[in-house]
DNA sequence: TCTTGATATGTTATACTATGACATGTATGA
DNA sequence: TCATACATGTCATAGTATAACATATCAAGA
């Protein structure tokens, strides 16, 4: 599996070397266009997060934070993760109580999520809200809708052909 | 169970008076069908979960299962919230670290909720699972889904209504 | 009968996740 | 200059969850 990421809502490999820095310079770009500060503190966890290709915990993104000379304590991590996710550069999972760098922070979107139980891998599917399940059942019960989680977890294609080998 | 939940996917008000017992009795006979041990702990459990119509913490369990007289540690609680949640008279809400008694364990569903942020009030969404948006995302990648979290933060009507007074 | 294995309940201790409260520094604008 | 907002750091604590071990029960098998 080659180029950067063919296959959006999939789980292939693709060529990482770039792929940290072209994101990074996108939140930038981001957060100078919204008045938004993306701090050393912030802008270092968000690579961390894009560095890894799954999620995080609270405090993996801690230590790591903590060994590049940021704060070593809980909040330093939790303010940096929440300033992410707030602006959708990051988003929580919280079937893990884990953190993933968002795969397609361009455009206003509901995510949701594949979780492989075998290997840990997540992935990100960009899904239309308007159309959603959840949508539709709000809609009939005049529940409004501020925020919607959407996981599955199971078996990706990766480890369901090493299962049948 | 006809009537005991008149609007399954909503957030009408309902006599309280004999679903517990209801439920339980259900439950019961499910257990003894599928060769379950439905336990005094779990019995105690499960009717916790149905006196209150929303999502308790496992230490909120807890600690009325231990005015009952069961033990007072963390695991007891947690070990019938397992077996609650595992044959289905029960799910945990990760977004809030919760846990509810199943609106209706008959049959087989995958479970949406809808929270309301503001009285704190989860609702109950039975959903087709071969339908669902996440059904169709995994078909799509190849992925086998074993478990699927779908919920909703928001208001619902009732507090809707409030906010226009 | 005695034994073994499976299941269930209880305990203690510990690990993991998350937030409150306060101090300091820096930039902006009245 | 001063007030305000915001960002970062600290210490302390709250909230959620599991590991590991002891004991009890019951059913199946030697
Ligand atoms: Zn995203
Ligand atoms: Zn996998
Ligand atoms: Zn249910
Ligand atoms: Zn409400």
């Amino acid at each position: 599996m080659p180029e950067m990421d063919p296959n959006p809502i999939g789980f292939a490999k693709h060529d990482h070397s770039h792929c940290v820095q072209d994101a990074v310079a996108a939140a930038d770009r981001m957060c100078r266009d919204a008045g938004l500060q993306l701090t050393p503190v912030r802008q270092r966890a968000l690579e961390i997060l894009l560095e890894e290709h799954r999620a995080l915990g609270a405090y993996d993104v801690l230590a790591r934070l903590s060994e590049d000379g940021f704060g070593s304590q809980p909040p330093v991590a939790y303010r940096a993760l929440d300033f992410l996710t707030k602006h959708g550069l990051a988003h929580k999972i919280e079937r893990l109580n884990a953190f993933i760098a968002c795969a397609h922070p361009e455009d206003r979107h509901t995510p949701a999520f594949l979780i492989c139980t075998s290997c840990h891998a997540v992935a990100e599917a960009e899904t239309d809200p308007s159309h959603s399940l959840m949508s539709q059942i709000a809609e009939a019960t005049g529940f409004r809708i501020s925020r919607a989680v959407l996981e599955a977890e199971g078996t990706c294609p990766n480890c369901l052909e090493k299962e049948d080998a």
